[in-house]
DNA sequence: CGATGGGCGATTGCATGCAGTAGTGATGCA
DNA sequence: TGCATCACTACTGCATGCAATCGCCCATCG
């Protein structure tokens, strides 16, 4: 089969194909975490041939969604309590600063879109799908207060950590959660509208910090299937400092 | 020719040993910005194939120290003084808050060494080879603070960008500058010794923008063999806002 | 009955082939 | 003489082959 049965309506490398495909796999679900990523099946399931998949498969590596074992076998990263805290914290580190700077360079364009969605959002609040506008609309605010900051690389960073917090979210289905986010929100719009640097880095932070809790709480990952040691980047690379259990915060 | 030459004793994989050899010669300055990266060439001198160099040059473009050009040529990248603006920025960001961690988690085992070896420094100033051992000790200095800080993501995204900051930097031989520089490294080093994160922090920023100031002001970069339009990632992504020159500083 | 070693299967790393495409140089026309 | 078009070349993307390695399972031994 020399022509592979086209995975989409292909515009770019089958290789961005590829990557775009396992990471919505794992963000859904499917490839669970700590699940061996065989290349080969990727490959079939995908009618692609390896190559691509191999590219692919390190891409997500860099990214930290991947994790190589000892041979050189390919997992699911499967993030430990360590790793959602760590996440979170880096979090706060690029989105405050990248509020603040959102706030002094506000742009109407960017922030009426904003307010616009979600006060639609807060009025059909029994709309069967709201859950997943919601997360649409937390896609598109980080990322948009992101681009606001003007700092292109920075945004890309951002982005970059919000791509692993999707693939550990799996909990964003309480609606009083998510009520209580949308009230966050606003009132970083009201911040930023006001232009208020300071204030917004603080709201941001403060919304990133209560999802960081809520995270740390209900700790998913521990009633999860994986057995007892899960696999994780970053984590056999220093041997130095034990790994104690994290206090809560600063 | 099964067998190629053998590129170093390996005792990883190809591909890293690729990756870190393209990394060296962008940093020497050998492949310089703007110029082409042909898989092909890069293959043949390091007389590997070229599968294991296409995988090397995807990690360097995820690094962002390559830049794929609209056909699929990939360039190293030219950064451009915005570039380097949002990079020292970004460097603040993460930098800052793992200063004032480290200052809270400090351990007598990272610090100690740090002042031995810049005490050391300080007395042979007539060393030949004393850039070069500042540059070592300067490595060392970061690293050892991101590592400290017990963020261990954290400390990883340090580390990328102290391998672009690496690629960008090569001005740093004024022995005058590198003196400040050391006399900064010290300063941070008495507040982490002292435990007082938020001063830690202050001078881990100060630090920083010294630094970003520096390369700011010499734009090396315009007087490079790059002829106009200098490629980078991060830069066609958003259509929005005009590339008009930055303001030094917020 | 549990642990350890050997054999087998599966999978990955690297090399190479093939085809498509972009870049480049030459040539012809205005 | 300058510009546009065309053909050629070279390089990259993807597929596939080969060999090495790793994991797993079973058998044998303590």
């Amino acid at each position: 089969m020399p022509t592979p049965k086209a995975v989409t309506t292909d515009d770019a490398s089958l290789v961005e194909t590829v990557y775009q495909q396992v990471l919505e796999r794992i963000v859904a679900g499917h490839l669970p975490c700590g699940s061996v990523l065989s290349e080969l099946a990727v490959a079939r399931e995908l009618g692609v041939s390896r190559t691509p998949v191999h590219d692919a498969v390190r891409q997500l590596a860099k990214d930290g969604l991947v994790a190589w074992e000892k041979g050189r076998r390919a997992r699911v990263t499967a993030f430990t309590p360590d790793d959602v805290y760590e996440i979170f914290e880096i979090r706060k580190y690029l989105e405050g600063p990248a509020a603040e700077l959102a706030a002094g360079r506000a742009d109407r364009r960017h922030l009426v879109p904003l307010r616009a969605t979600s006060v639609v959002l807060l009025s059909n609040r029994d709309d069967p799908e709201w859950t997943a506008k919601w997360a649409d609309f937390d896609e598109d605010f980080h990322r948009t207060i992101a681009v606001a900051s003007g700092n292109r690389r920075l945004a890309h960073e951002i982005n970059r950590y919000r791509v692993i917090h999707k693939a550990i979210n799996r909990i964003a289905t309480d609606p009083e959660l998510l009520q209580h986010a949308m009230t966050e929100h606003l009132a970083i719009l009201d911040a930023l509208e006001a232009r208020d640097g300071p204030l917004a880095r603080e709201r941001m932070i403060a919304h990133i910090t209560t999802w960081q809790d809520v995270f740390m709480r209900r700790v998913p990952w521990a009633d999860q299937s994986a057995p007892a040691a899960p696999p994780s980047p970053f984590r056999e690379s220093k041997s130095a400092g034990p790994p104690t259990v994290r206090d809560p915060r600063k």
